[in-house]
DNA sequence: CTGCTCATGTAATCGGTTACATGATTGT
DNA sequence: ACAATCATGTAACCGATTACATGAGCAG
């Protein structure tokens, strides 16, 4: 009961048709909420038999219709409550860790390639979002409104990655020792 | 196809009831990895349909009795061949960011409180880790095994909070200046 | 007498993933 | 020729959550 949340405060910008919104999510929300293209249509599709966004039909010549969506005045009101009630706290789902416990019953170069794999994965992501920094977002202080929501997004992004790469250089250095246990 | 590995893992300390297991959940692994009794319970079957691991009742006077499962053989080549295969990065699904993107359509002190909630929990959560980590872990360089792998994932939370504390910091202190524009 | 711990489950539902389907246009 | 982009969906399945069920013993 969020990704609905989560394309209602999309369409806050301006209308969206369902590709665009997955398109969009492959993006700036995507990054710490993904969603399948085939949830995303499916959910419209209730969104709009709830009454929290209309659709339009817009005719195009040798191109597939487009339907394009935008949020009605009971979307905004679900969206204002949802927006007061507390939120959970994130549920996590770190398979890396879980692998980690097997360690003493599994090879230590495994597991140390995986987190070697991770650590890549993270230095990846954190210069997509240092790029995407440097272009949209120049200068956080004067930020306001839904632009400064997005940079929020952005920055808590960089910090977890920069969390994730001190924690994987850590854990590198500590499985390290253990591989070799008397080097010399 | 994962929650099953989890278990797995558990068990390759020592036997486990469902009960157990669920307790221990709710600590150590529990902490990015949550599941419901129930869910372990069903689990349970599964695995131990599929000869991953064994069953064992044990009768009790005056007190439900237990079943306590083990891992097996086929169980071990089971966990051996997961921690292999290439670890997806963990999907995120962080609701007080897509609650940040209505910022300019909700008013700002609904944020600043929601965000200013998630900073409590961060500093609580924080601080059960420190305590962990103070009475199981007081000497980390002189771990190995399945203990150095716990020890990880405790260090991994702790980096988490503290990367999760400096954000909402962050994020509280840009929404503050929003929300009186020019005091003074 | 209220609520907690021990101990295991069933059933219904929801949210999400994977696979499959269609079909024209544009770029390499 | 082949892949990618635009554009929307259906069907089957799996994983996770919520609600419901049972029942004894013990502490406040």
């Amino acid at each position: 009961m969020a990704l609905s949340h989560a394309i209602l405060v999309t369409l806050l910008d301006r209308p969206h048709s369902g590709y665009e919104i997955s398109k969009r999510f492959d993006k700036t929300v995507g990054f710490f909420w993904r969603a399948r293209k085939q949830q995303i249509y499916s959910e419209l599709h209730k969104l709009a038999e709830d009454g929290l966004i209309s659709a339009e039909i817009i005719e195009q010549i040798e191109r597939p219709n487009r339907i394009v969506y935008s949020i009605t005045a009971d979307g905004r009101k679900a969206l204002d409550h949802w927006v007061r009630e507390p939120t959970p706290y994130p549920s996590v789902k770190e398979e890396l860790l879980v692998k980690l416990f097997s360690l003493g019953d599994v090879e230590t170069a495994v597991l140390v390639d995986q987190v070697g794999q991770r650590l890549a994965e993270h230095r990846e992501r954190l210069a997509y979002f240092h790029a995407l920094m440097k272009t949209h977002y120049p200068k956080p202080a004067t930020l306001t409104g839904r632009k400064l929501g997005h940079y929020l997004g952005l920055r808590c992004g960089v910090l977890n990655e920069e969390s994730g790469i001190a924690w994987c250089t850590e854990a590198l250095g500590l499985l390290e020792t253990r591989r070799r246990p008397a080097a010399r």
